[in-house]
DNA sequence: CCGAACCTGTCAATCACCTGTCAAATCGGT
DNA sequence: ACCGATTTGACAGGTGATTGACAGGTTCGG
């Protein structure tokens, strides 16, 4: 589905210009996430995450900005780039440009002009998003059933992506056992049993892939004996 | 239409200026026309005509290069329009860039940015349609459905052609074999099986083609099964 | 402390897909 | 238009992944 704001990534490792821009962005009708080096740019950036557009800072602790923009582009992506940066004689914005970025503002920049050209970027057409539906680091394509967690992609059976599909129309709500038989099997002759081993490997799936080992947690698939199963973030769920 | 050469209108009424930029850029492959007024530009960029980006000076006589763009944007043209004028201070652009321009450089500027500038609006997808894909090692002329692999030309069918062609429309997400099957043979009366050949061919082509031993793997087609088919670099993903 | 609900692993049948062959159709050059 | 080469789609046999049943173990609620 497609929200109306539209959604950025901020990359910027000056806390001050980043926290301004943000909130500036925000008040304009945007969604705005950060990033603060290059790596996190680069995690932020694997397939899946649905961003219109990305502010990008060139000289970042960890990675360089274009190295970041080169690899996104490799990877076929085409979000529109806007690099803001305060290396900018000629040189470097003919290198950024071909590099693949979209546009190249010069820092210090006027806000309005940042935010004109910016809506410039997401007005241009092709750019239509695909209906995703979206849960803490999970996304998935309800056209083709693709999903990805932490950016990376899951590789799911046409079950398991039917049975996730379920979960996930109904956050933060129990689906029952036998709500979750009639959607996937429909009227198979099939046991209530299934759904469990279902919901066993799906939930193994979901577990062997955390990008990082130190612990954001992902989504798991919490029980609720007697009543069914619902899809969590383990930070806030309460009972 | 897209042909090879991207078409410009340069709209500009100084003759020293448009005679100058007019040969540089034609012998950076573009094709060029011109207008020296409002008028003559709104008389070109009446639909039909099918430019692919226009240059637009603001200072123009007859009809202001501001009102020339209004009225292309209310007709519902959306050719790139990249604003070239000495009248360049930061409301000005705003005031350009919201009036449905996508980019604007002031006057005086260089030559190698305003060709790195167009470039980055010719290569936007959505528009005539980029006119080649890229996604790794791999490129794609859209127009003569060339294909080359790690620089070296590939040649595949035209079957093939149209196949790769899908896959690489939808970077990082499954093409079903349905899909495949109504792009590739459109309402012809083949089977679906003459999908899973295709691929079949279609890899053996992708594979045979490391020009290094030490194999760089390139790109490879991804099944999975039950969903259909995926385009993947073979850099980091689960399974 | 009991029973029910649920988890977890194994297994065999099935299904989707792979791979090669063959003949028909199409294409290219003369 | 003719002929050789290439492309193309239909089979068919083989292989591995997927899936649902089952069974033993575990957890939970009362």
């Amino acid at each position: 589905m497609n929200t109306l704001t539209p959604r950025i990534l901020l990359v910027e490792d000056t806390r001050d210009i980043s926290l301004w821009l943000g909130t500036a962005l925000r008040q304009g009708g945007m969604a705005v996430e950060f990033a603060t080096d290059g790596l996190q740019a680069d995690r932020c950036l694997q397939p899946g995450h649905g961003f219109d557009a990305v502010l990008l800072d060139l000289q970042l602790p960890g990675q360089d900005g274009l190295s970041v923009l080169q690899a996104l582009r490799e990877r076929g992506d085409t979000v529109p780039v806007l690099i803001l940066t305060a290396r900018a004689n000629v040189p470097d914005r003919v290198l950024g440009l071909n590099m693949g970025a979209d546009d190249y503002l010069p820092k210090p920049f006027d806000l309005s002009e940042l935010e004109a050209r910016l809506h410039a970027l997401l007005r241009r057409p092709g750019r239509a998003r695909t209906p995703t539906i979206r849960l803490g680091p999970l996304s998935m394509d309800t056209e083709t059933d693709t999903v990805h967690l932490h950016g990376q992609l899951l590789a799911l059976t046409k079950r398991e992506a039917a049975a996730l599909r379920v979960l996930l129309a109904s956050p933060q709500r129990t689906v029952g056992k036998e709500q979750l038989h009639a959607e996937v099997f429909a009227d198979e002759a099939t046991g209530l049993d299934a759904v469990e081993v279902l919901i066993y490997r799906l939930r193994k799936k979901l577990e062997t892939a955390p990008g990082r080992p130190d612990a954001p947690p992902g989504v798991m698939i919490s029980t609720f004996r007697g009543m069914g199963y619902m899809l969590t973030l383990p930070t806030a769920h309460g009972r």
